[in-house]
DNA sequence: AATAAAGCTCTAGTCATTAGAGCTTTAAGA
DNA sequence: TCTTAAAGCTCTAATGACTAGAGCTTTATT
């Protein structure tokens, strides 16, 4: 149905990176024709498409292959899936606090005026010494 | 007057990464003892509080190389450090709006509820098909 | 003199790709 | 049918910022 190049298209996941996946063990090793060439079926299309969303959200290869495999028996309880999503959203929640600790920090060294020149830089002061600083980061 | 564990203790910095540093030429190959150990001054702990502090704030080894370079010629022109932090504050604040989006979706997500198996897993769904999402990550 | 702690170099691994070299296959036009 | 261009293949190495480990030497203490 589709070679590697109308598959990375149709997913915008980049041709190396399709190919990397299949070596993680992301993706079935799709069949071959007689040249050697990668052919994908539909299937091959929606999992690769299912992986692209994942990481657009960012979720990390480990917890992706979890998905994957867990999506493969629809029988099984899906709390492992409800987990993943949940701590994952905790892990983007404390990054947020954190950059915006960082974002106040910054915003008070970045917005310094001085007089122009190193020596008496109040950015590059800044940088130097955390006890300028109003909190941890 | 230390020794790179003592001056790895007053820093935070890890030992390899203080290694690493230096090959990198973030910090000056500093003088070595008969025995072939790192000694460092005064001004190697500070020129590393420096970079400690800088990298806690989330910049580059590229842009902190910039930023000593610069420090080392107090009669030069700062245009150049307030540029990188100015830079730098652009670049968190892109990367928070990012998250913030993010974590708008997953909450959606991770908070789904359903009948607890895979097959039927909202969840699950969700990561498959971005057309359930509100906007783009 | 013996031992332990701390130092050294060098290599390789982490994560998720991406780039490039050097080759083969396939499709299209002359 | 021949030729060329596009697209595919494998394999290796680079990215950024470390970190871990092997196998060795130096230093400090008992
Ligand atoms: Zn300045
Ligand atoms: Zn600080
Ligand atoms: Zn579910
Ligand atoms: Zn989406």
């Amino acid at each position: 149905m589709y070679l590697i190049g109308e598959l990375s298209k149709q997913t915008g996941v980049k041709i190396p990176t399709i190919r990397y996946y299949e070596e993680m063990g992301l993706i079935e090793k799709p069949h071959r024709t007689s040249g050697n060439q990668r052919q994908y079926e539909k299937e091959g299309l929606e999992r690769l498409s299912f992986i692209k969303h994942a990481r657009d959200l960012g979720l990390s290869i480990e917890d992706i292959r979890e998905l994957v495999d867990l999506s493969s028996s629809p029988e099984k309880s899906c709390k492992q899936a409800h987990e993943i999503a949940h701590h994952h959203l905790q892990f983007i929640k404390t990054k947020i606090s954190k950059l915006r600790r960082l974002e106040k920090e910054l915003k008070r060294v970045a917005l310094l005026d001085d007089e122009g020149h190193v020596g008496k830089c109040k950015i590059i002061a800044s940088l130097a010494d955390h006890r300028l600083c109003k909190g941890e980061h």
